[in-house]
DNA sequence: TAAGTAAATAATTATATACTTATATATCAA
DNA sequence: TTGATATATAAGTATATAATTATTTACTTA
């Protein structure tokens, strides 16, 4: 269970950690891969401004990419050398499922994805 | 050992563990009590800048300061809050103690603290 | 193939961050 | 009380960050 991971690269992943709005979305995409339309619609932020930060996730490799379609679905990338550590942050943070539920009573879910 | 920490809070601590020398410094804090010339030494960057990293570890409360004479001790604050979340990462990072060595025996410890 | 939708990228901007140097404050010791 | 040392604070600066709007690219479907 117990892991292990240089400080410099701790503090790079911590520091990607250390935004609500990315926390968040890789708290979401743990459980649910997503696409950029619901991130958008959950935060209530420009589609440009989701888009950038999945790509600072993704240059990373914290998080992996699969087209369905017209959609790009982003969710987590369990083999990444550091996930354990990524984990060990996110399990210790409510569940933020509550937020896909009311994209799914909005509607908002099915329109989109 | 499962500990929650609401994801606004979690975000506001982890953003000021994303920072190299930040994240180091806790780690030494963690098991040793430091001096701010100490860490100027460890870090080599200057002392106005030492004292900034740590006024805000202590604006969240995550360290306290203890004067001896000259000097003021920081070391980490085993009962703030979110202690064990903090833990649950510090305890993956490789133990700093070898800078404490180093400073030892260059005699930059002793001659400081 | 043309129109519509989803996402990425480019360019810009405002703010935050991490540092610097200069100065102020506090303690110690002669 | 004066000089030396340790730390904090103020002010300034360069860079990073997180957002925006405008545009481009990619896919789907009529």
């Amino acid at each position: 269970m117990q892991t292990t991971i240089e400080i410099d690269k701790a503090s790079i992943i911590l520091k990607l950690l250390g935004d609500e709005t990315r926390l968040t979305m890789l708290k979401l995409m743990d459980e649910h891969a997503c696409c950029v339309c619901e991130f958008v619609e959950i935060f209530q932020i420009s589609q440009p401004a989701i888009s950038q930060h999945l790509r600072k996730l993704k240059d990373l490799g914290l998080v992996e990419e699969e087209r369905r379609g017209q959609w790009i679905f982003y969710s987590m990338n369990n083999n990444h050398e550091y996930y354990a550590f990524i984990q060990s942050v996110l399990k210790q943070l409510p569940n933020q499922n509550y937020r896909i539920k009311k994209l799914e009573e909005e509607g908002t879910r099915i329109s989109c994805c």
